[in-house]
DNA sequence: TGTACATCAGTGAACGCGCGTTCACTGATGTAC
DNA sequence: TGTACATCAGTGAACGCGCGTTCACTGATGTAC
């Protein structure tokens, strides 16, 4: 063979990677599959090789970035006050600056609603975030709690990404943190 | 003339309302110019008329659907507790179903923050938003209530209305709207 | 009163562009004889 | 050992399509004389 033996499975995830990191940064509509593929250096025809379509490429690549952003945030509830931990690493200016690198949750899930996209894919999504913040929550209400802070996290990201004046911004990322972590506390 | 003499203007109007209910059901880049004006019999040619460019388009259609949801909570904010009665309202099946005639925020703001959009628009939106709950809020912290409120709605609005399984959207929803309401009953 | 002209909201063909997708192909490699 | 052939990841031109935008135009009306 021209190529090393894993040499398909690895441009394989290149591509996986580099997608899941401009839906996340761009949106599904607006990344174009032939910048994509320019990207990683490659011909855009050769795609097809690779993936039935591009709703096939947004199915995998959201689980990529699922799996990505859990792995990420699995430091943070390994630490000793886990859900003080990973409701600074959410809502930390880093998450709000790196989309690509984020929770796909807050950039995704508009787009995910509107278009009629893979469907299964999109209640794995949320189901697997709802379940890590249960586990870490204490006390007989944790399945509301969870849904509850999910959504807190989620609306505060998003409008703090959206939000022009940094000011505007920073107050809202920072006034939902702090008051989240209080209520942790205070519980 | 060959119109009435608020013929053109009411053409104008026209436009501003189908732009931000589509904007709001659709999202901003799903959105045709061509589809938009067919709609309302008319050609799209003639759109340059009325508009400078779809971004004009888009900024003035945004301040239609704000004052229309502002409007439209308006009643909600009137009633003898207005929070409890906002909180129904938004986190509502109506308005998880009718995203175009909806808060703009949980369908359009992922996206206005990845364009490089109008800029002033979404800072409005959002200050509107918060102003008009920080003003329904009693006690010292309204400022820093009404961002965890609103952050809190508009991800529970986003994660009900992406979720595929209506036994999970209607979970989120619902949840969310208890609690919040709970809360406020508590205070 | 009747004709010539200006107005102007809306028309619809055309523009260049990027999209997702298809397909005949290239060319370096491993295998068969 | 040397030649003929099969494999197959990636190539790049081409497809039809809808996008935002431009522009010469139409045709019903109001105005001027």
């Amino acid at each position: 063979m021209r190529y090393a033996q894993d040499h398909k499975a690895q441009t394989h995830q290149r591509i996986l990677k580099e997608a899941s990191a401009r839906f996340r940064r761009d949106g599904i509509g607006a990344t174009g599959l032939q910048p994509l593929m320019k990207a990683l250096r490659l011909t855009h025809g050769g795609f097809y090789a690779h993936f039935k379509s591009k709703d096939d490429l947004v199915e995998k690549a959201l689980r990529v970035a699922a799996d990505e952003a859990t792995a990420h945030s699995e430091k943070a509830f390994a630490s000793h006050n886990a859900l003080l931990a990973f409701i600074d690493l959410y809502l930390s200016t880093e998450h709000r600056n790196s989309p690509e690198k984020g929770c796909p949750l807050p950039t995704m899930s508009a787009e995910l609603g509107q278009r009629g996209v893979p469907s299964l894919i999109t209640d794995e999504l949320l189901q697997g975030r709802l379940e890590s913040l249960e586990k870490a929550l204490p006390g007989p209400n944790a399945s509301e709690e969870s849904i509850v802070m999910l959504s807190t996290l989620v609306g505060a990201l998003v409008m703090s990404r959206s939000a022009q004046d940094p000011e505007l911004s920073e107050r809202i990322l920072s006034t939902a943190r702090e008051w989240m972590k209080r209520q942790v506390n205070e519980a």
